[in-house]
DNA sequence: CGCGTAATTGAAAAGTATCAACACTGGTGG
DNA sequence: CCACCAGTGTTGATACTTTTCAATTACGCG
């Protein structure tokens, strides 16, 4: 599913309009840029305000294992700040990327000294535990014609927006299994 | 992986013995007791003290998928507490089970007044979604063999200690698969 | 001892990956 | 303007893996 969090993304612009835009930067990125690349650090945390990326990890099998689509509001770098490691997944835009720019530094101010914005992201960090946690038991316990149905059910016109080896990573198969299941769909 | 966090779970029995134990109880449950439901209302927070809990969540196929197993110090409750929505998962007591149980209005009243309990809160919580999803990409994309490997490295004595099913549910197949692994296992 | 639950195993069926060949597209340079 | 190329998508045949089903055994406990 493409990922979103609008709430939050209005408490970060309604923070820039009261004088921080100069702790929170407006960036681009482009097609096929890396916002954040797996086992490097990050020194930032980043909420998307438009456009589609995808958060992915490279497995030692040369495979892709696609995570979340992430969409408006929705944000990274966040988890390696409270943990304090390196990044265990890459962003990647799917389409040019405008997103925001927080500075760890000034984040974990704002954590500490701004109670709304501390339970925002603590209220984001619970939802995407619980929607992994619902997604990848649907993954695990149902068959690929359902999983596919299902991620078709939650973005429009997924495969104009998402090339075929992205959907198939997200979904934990081949190309050729998901053309399969893609045709037989068809014809039932 | 059985999870542990011993840090909160010393931060907790600290502040029990500061004299809020009338908020922080300990409470006990038996092997096969259920500490939380799926879709039920929550209205505490669990924080184990001792024993084995699976977390669990079971699919419309009838399928249990097992989340994860949670020792020493590991919290649940806590997503409820911040999404506002029933359990998305049952814990379920695999030992006799020990752990503290604070009202969720207790609970967020911790969290916005105590800034130490906020923080280790907010890095538990990050913990488990990074530990999440390298879970769930090393499991989609190695075969059951690596998958069964990299358990058993990370639960000593996995066969004595957890059931047979479990351990199938947890790696997402059939215990016929499981036992064709172990045994093909043995023989290399 | 007897009961229910868990574990084991073989055989057949179903699902998925692998491999290889070929089509389609947009961009580049001669 | 066309030939070429790289990337993406399509498809069939085959090999491999996992599930399903069913029968049997082992184990713990009243």
């Amino acid at each position: 599913m493409i990922r979103v969090n609008i709430e939050l993304l209005k408490y970060i612009e309604q923070l820039r309009v009261q004088g921080k835009s100069e702790l929170i930067r407006e960036e681009i990125a482009l097609v096929g840029d890396k916002i954040v690349k797996e086992k490097t650090k990050v020194f930032s945390v980043f909420i998307v305000k438009n456009g589609l990326a995808k958060c992915y990890l490279k497995e030692d099998t040369g495979e892709d294992f696609i995570q979340e689509f992430f969409g408006e509001g929705e944000v990274f770098g966040e988890v390696e700040c409270f943990t304090n490691r390196f990044s265990f997944c890459t962003i990647e835009a799917l389409t040019a990327v405008t997103y925001y720019r927080i500075a760890k530094r000034d984040f974990m101010k704002l954590i500490q000294s701004d109670i709304t914005f501390n339970n925002l992201i603590l209220s984001l960090m619970a939802t995407k535990i619980r929607y992994t946690a619902l997604r990848h038991s649907y993954n695990q316990t149902h068959d690929v014609e359902h999983n596919l149905a299902r991620l078709r059910e939650s973005v429009p016109d997924l495969l104009g927006k998402i090339s075929k080896k992205d959907i198939a990573n997200y979904l934990g198969i081949t190309v050729r299994s998901l053309n399969r299941t893609l045709k037989s769909e068809k014809s039932t």
